[in-house]
DNA sequence: TTCTTTGAACTGACTGGTCAGTGCAAAAGT
DNA sequence: ACTTTTGCACTGACCAGTCAGTTCAAAGAA
């Protein structure tokens, strides 16, 4: 059922040469941005003919696409687990949204070269892959937004809270700290950077009596 | 001996061409990034010739550094105001981020073209303008920063904050909020945005008992 | 006033280079 | 047998930057 529209029976090889092409691709794109990326960089990069792209991927934009889908795809996927797992450990909502945004910062801290090319994209318009990105992005909000329903409907949010606009904030805190952080001090640890943001999330940040 | 970079002695004439060409130029790089934007698009958005454009700088990425000093020179001025505003009124320093927060709502609400190209290009490495960037960046970081460390100084913050991070993290809020609103639901008002953000920044997120 | 000169500002056709995408025969892998 | 990759030559569109020539406002001359 799942696994992509444009992947209906990939071999193991086939896989491998996409994965390469993903790697090559993204840390390329992240630096340079997209068209300034040349088609060849990517095959040399990957270490793989430039025929073989295209043998693997109708166009650059679809490869660029596809790309998204499965990095926004990996995103989702830890989010939701961190939800979860703090929900089946029984505790409450803040916990699980400071348990997400210690997911969100191990996704950064692994895939930096990802979101820094997501968030490069996410607000462009007039682009070719403009509905996937729409799409995808929906899915990493949602469960966020997921998580401050709950609460609100458990009272342990206040009802006041604007769902939309409050996820939106909370991604946009990890997003921008975490990008900061491995762009200019990338020496700190995660723990400090999660430190940080759960101070804020919990408003901890107005000094004690 | 060309006029060099910074626009000593611009005739009213020139000075106007500048403008134009600013205007064009960020709303088709927010959309398209810089790459994707061609000097041709540019000149013909401006009503202006192509050579006007290599006349007035020296090449496609001076007139896309330039355009982002002009820009964000415009928001630390208008940062610096609230936050200065504020002090004068004698409040706190919690008031006077709030009044940061508002001053960059109102920033992006008017500019949100320059807010999205901003956003795009901040964290890519390996560009030509990429030391500007770093200048332009630091300026805007530090008056948040600022603040935090008198709040800090004062008492009226806690100790135990990391003040770049959490600075990092508050404009991340700030922006993605923002864009978020503008791209997703452009129909909501300044206040409404300002009223959640404010929630967040004050950590009255958690439920009344 | 009316004419002339000056030079900054502007114009747009043109050039040289780049790059996405193609085509295909041979090789390698499974 | 068949799928996948390779290597490489080729094309056509597109684009940054150039440059010889034009416009025009304002300063001065008559």
């Amino acid at each position: 059922m799942e696994s992509s529209s444009t992947t209906p029976g990939g071999s193991a090889r086939r896989e491998a040469t996409r994965q390469k092409l993903y790697e090559a691709a993204v840390t390329l794109i992240a630096e340079q941005g997209f068209s300034a990326t040349t088609v060849d960089e990517i095959a040399e990069r990957a270490g793989v003919a430039k025929g073989t792209v295209y043998y693997n991927f109708a166009s650059k934009s679809v490869l660029f696409e596809e790309l998204l889908r499965h990095g926004v795809g990996l995103l989702t996927a830890s989010l939701r687990e961190a939800a979860e797992r703090t929900a089946g450990e029984g505790r409450g909502k803040v916990d699980a949204l400071d348990a997400m945004i210690r997911a969100g910062l191990v996704f950064i801290d692994r895939y930096p070269a990802f979101t820094q090319l997501y968030v490069a994209e996410l607000w462009r318009t007039n682009r070719a892959w403009n509905s996937t990105l729409l799409v995808v992005r929906q899915q990493a909000v949602a469960v966020v937004e997921g998580v401050l329903h709950e609460g609100v409907a458990t009272g342990e949010l206040s009802e006041e809270i604007d769902v939309p606009l409050t996820a939106a904030a909370l991604v946009g805190m990890v997003l921008v700290a975490a990008l900061d952080w491995k762009s200019f001090q990338p020496e700190r640890t995660l723990d400090d950077v999660h430190a940080a943001l759960s101070r804020l999330l919990q408003g901890r940040v107005s000094g004690r009596p």
